[in-house]
DNA sequence: CATTTAACTGAACAAGTGTTCATTTGAAAA
DNA sequence: TTTTCAAATGAACACTTGTTCAGTTAAATG
């Protein structure tokens, strides 16, 4: 307890978000190789040793801005809890995606441009969340088939193609562009909604 | 003359190409910034000075691999005379899409992955590229809605759709797979027709 | 044969890389 | 006030970066 107090009053706990924050953000904007941890440390007003308080190293923190997104993303998606018939449910899992993604552009950017610059270990544990979350789609689609009301030839393939063009959104999508977003919301369920049905 | 058959007994336009392919292989690998001209020069079998003799830097290197494969898109896609009706013509431009993007995961990977790495007038011509063959697609969507058998509530914003869908295709697709390129064309082909006719 | 010259080497340049660590700083705890 | 210790510094480490260029090589030319 005596030590928590400590904590509170110390800068530690400001100074980690805000080597992330800035982390993702370069990040995104140039590319993890192209980003060097005195960059990183310039932009958060710190010397490049005292990033290894936050960090054991430049790939630690790759891997935690991905997981830590994927993590976010599987928790929001299990909050949600998607109910009804299929057809329902894909209109709930649709404005999900869009609704989580296009206010983490960064997080997206980097989560998907980045991947190759993971460990084989690290894009394991990104890929098997991922995958996760594709299967939670794939889900919706077969219970349609099932139902009836969908027609998809091949469940694994719709998915696919469908995070696709939905992720595909948020990197095009500008907050001042010419479209609000509840209409991008309804263009997006239109086009997804008639891909699959009968 | 005399010097075009030195140039042809020489071995520069051996060379010349074998830096373009492991580049692109390279890039498409381990991303633009992680790659070093020492590591392009080696898979070649050169030491990297050899490397300037076929480019003026690194960048551009980069954007010529990106330029010619822009270029060689639209080529082909200019070869490929879209005739018939809008839905015709959309089958016709789906199909052109895969069987250009499929066979050439590298350049479409690296293509859409380094664009940040591109200097902003390389940026820029690129990006021109990219909205002309956007533009292709766009015109049969409003083809289509003048004809009345497409409902798409926003031709733009479907461009954008149908185009993520169609090239998300190359990130996951494998030559060894589970299903056969027509395969995966026709169940491709079934979701586009789907999501933009009435 | 000698000459020419495209192609390439290998060393050098100045700058930047991730990471470590002994040392300093400054605020909370006693 | 003195003690304590998390947080940050700044220098150092060994190595890599893109790029240049005087010099070498070897094959085509005359």
């Amino acid at each position: 307890m005596a030590d928590m107090a400590r904590k509170q009053g110390s800068h530690s706990d400001i100074t980690g978000p805000r080597v992330q924050d800035t982390a993702l953000r370069l990040i995104a904007q140039h590319g993890f190789a192209a980003v060097s941890m005195r960059q990183i440390a310039a932009e958060v007003g710190l010397q490049a040793g005292a990033l290894y308080n936050y960090t054991p190293d430049k790939q630690s923190l790759l891997f935690d801005l991905m997981r830590s997104h994927m993590a976010d993303l599987l928790d929001a998606l299990a909050a949600t809890d998607l109910q009804g018939d299929a057809l329902a449910r894909l209109e709930g899992f649709t404005q999900f995606h869009i609704r989580f993604h296009l206010p983490r552009s960064d997080q997206v950017f980097v989560s998907y441009m980045e991947l190759r610059n993971l460990s084989p270990e690290n894009f394991a544990a990104i890929e098997a969340m991922r995958r996760q979350y594709e299967d939670a789609l794939e889900d919706i689609l077969r219970a349609g088939e099932a139902e009836g009301v969908f027609a998809v030839p091949d469940t694994r393939v719709a998915t696919m193609a469908l995070i696709a063009m939905l992720t595909g959104l948020s990197h095009w999508y500008r907050e001042d562009g010419r479209l609000a977003m509840p209409t991008i919301e309804a263009i997006y369920w239109d086009l997804v909604r008639k891909s699959v049905t009968t």
